[in-house]
DNA sequence: TCTGATCTATATCAGACCAATATAGGGCTA
DNA sequence: TAGCCCTATATTGGTCTGATATAGATCAGA
């Protein structure tokens, strides 16, 4: 699922400039679904317009910077179709968060219990960006969102439920 | 969380090859925490050797391929340690699957039903594997075990209870 | 027995991607 | 009026992945 796959599917659902493709997903509760940088983004739509998959419109705007408001065409749809009907690349994560923990014997005591903090902080707010926006969505919108819920729910409440198990260890017995 | 860090981390647990880091990881249940392809691991292990953040060892073996089993030194551990007291990355979560359900109403019903079936046997999958090494360890990996258990988990029951609901939508009649 | 697959083990390279930075004018706030 | 954040595009250095190459070992099955 690259970032050229991933413009291709935002703007199915209408055009939008580079840097609304990369808002849209840090803002809607998307963040844990995709990501791309601009480093990654502006390069890409340069691309798919060379190969027709999209097309620009320059708005040159006075007293602002130009927009290239980027719209996908029709082989731009069938290319991403294609692309949904092969098989799909398997999910990644990765969690500085969960490979520190695995380390919490080696660590004091206050450290750990600070990055639990930190973590559940962090997973509430993806909750509450997820909850912020709950109107106006197709199913698939209300489905991928509630996988987000449900993820960022469940680890909350295992946090609360098993810290203490590795809070309480004392730094050097273990290893 | 670099591969350098990730390196030094696994090494605190002992010696080990740069083959042995990276299977370690995917076969112990550690697949959603981190992972590394071997293009970034054996460069990154020679420069950690070059700054003396670990040592090496070649066993020249008859009839096989040498191995280079690496070993942190002091500084290696002084150096891992600090970076577990900076403050943490954040998670990243990267789900094709996800975006792909996002565009449910584009495509046919099976074929949405048949990404569903074949991401729920990827979770059961990691859960099996989790679930397939539960003797000897320390209290943070028993943490992180059930962190991923937690999830799979709930990830799971989501889908089983809410796939209903994307795939008896009508192709067209979305957007 | 021989063929092919799979495993150990290291290494490299093209291409993808991220984080940071540059540029540039606008509005908002203290 | 200084400082900060927002819109908006673009580039660069460096990191990381995925694929490929090499090479002998082991093992299953035809």
């Amino acid at each position: 699922m690259d970032v050229r796959t991933i413009c291709l599917g935002i703007l199915t659902r209408g055009p939008a400039t580079g840097y609304e493709i990369k808002k849209l997903f840090e803002e809607d509760g998307y963040q844990h679904v995709v990501e791309a940088s601009f480093g990654s983004i502006y390069p890409a739509l340069n691309r798919l317009t060379e190969e027709g998959l999209v097309s620009v419109r320059e708005e040159a705007q006075e007293k602002r910077p130009d927009r290239k408001v980027y719209s996908i065409t029709a082989s731009g749809r069938t290319v991403f179709l294609a692309s949904l009907l092969k098989p799909l690349p398997e999910d990644r994560h990765r969690s500085p968060f969960a490979f520190a923990m695995l380390f919490s014997h080696l660590l004091p005591p206050e450290r750990v219990a600070q990055m639990i903090d930190a973590y559940i902080a962090q997973c509430e707010g993806q909750l509450a960006q997820i909850a912020g926006h709950s109107e106006s969505q197709t199913d698939g919108e209300r489905f991928v969102l509630g996988m987000g819920q449900t993820i960022y729910g469940a680890m909350i409440a295992y946090l609360r439920a098993h810290r203490a198990e590795i809070e309480h260890q004392q730094p050097a017995a273990a290893e």
